[in-house]
DNA sequence: AACTATTTATAAGA
DNA sequence: TTCTTATAAATAGTT
């Protein structure tokens, strides 16, 4: 969309990067804006600068559209079942798919797990925190470096396409944010 | 954009206004995704459709994103950013466990992304994926190893000093851990 | 769900 | 930062 095209990847020289932030971040809150006039929908965003400087755009108001979110996180078991694989005819990719979704209950389950402990307080040492905390930098990493080979914009496109609706506030039953 | 011009007032015609908030919506998260790769920003976008259903983007995540706004909103702030909390009090704590619990949900969505991009028929790049999902559950039994020797508030401690995926350090600067 | 004629966003330059 | 403008990208109406 300018004088030439440009690579989605973070843009190196800090001053350009700024100049890049402006001005999508107008561009960003302005599309918001017209979809919430356009489609009379609700929408929040919320920012953080390369700087750490947030910024936010809300209509009818960032706190109100987020206060809608949280309580229909907080219901919800499953309210459509998402899924219509039409996955190929590869028995391969089946055994994938069902060993991914294995995957994801096992997520689900271990968050449970984090959060009962968390609930409960468990106190004991600090230098396998820093463990935990840099085992878990490093699996992030890892997800990047893969994702990149995979593309990661189209994958972020994908998660962000399903509603949030059934997504999975069961462990997160915790949140307490304002109200 | 579009074949014509449009003005930006509330689509009459229910049919239009939805497939309209679909190719903006997708439009929205596609621009988010860009900023925050592009510039390494943190982004958390909600919005709820015409037919009230919710969809959400965010990076490192919603709840993450969301987490350090309310907590830059409630502190007592330092326009210099140097936002301190030697000792968290109650609400600094119920803040950064709040933080906690949005980072494990992100660990779970990882696993969802994983199966978005199955369902999408990458094939192709299975492998990677597979690579992934190991790696993801390496993680995961490594932290279930750890878990229960931890104490809590310290994990939050490292949490607020060097937050969220790797993405970028908040204000909190250099904060010593406990001696 | 695709397709394009157009409009709109924006990268680079000033 | 703000403006300018050539070009890339989004999308309104159409199929």
């Amino acid at each position: 969309m300018g004088r030439r095209k440009i690579e989605i990847e973070m843009v190196k020289d800090p001053n350009t990067r700024q100049v890049t932030f402006s001005k999508r971040r107008t561009g960003l809150f302005k599309k918001a804006n017209e979809l919430s006039i356009l489609c009379g929908a609700e929408v929040a965003i919320v920012v953080f600068s390369p700087g750490n400087k947030p910024y936010s755009f809300g209509h009818p108001g960032v706190d109100v559209v987020a206060a809608n979110y949280l309580q229909q996180e907080n219901r919800s078991t499953d309210s459509q079942g998402n899924s219509s694989f039409d996955v190929p005819n590869m028995e391969n990719l089946n055994q994938e798919l069902a060993q991914v979704l294995a995957q994801i209950q096992e997520g689900e389950k271990q968050a449970e797990i984090y959060d009962e402990i968390l609930k409960k307080n468990d106190v004991k040492k600090l230098s396998q925190l820093t463990e935990l905390r840099d085992s878990y930098k490093q699996f992030q990493d890892l997800v990047k470096l893969r994702l990149s080979d995979i593309e990661i914009s189209e994958y972020m496109m994908l998660l962000a396409q399903d509603p949030v609706v059934g997504v999975k506030a069961k462990s997160a039953k915790k949140k307490r944010r304002r109200n």
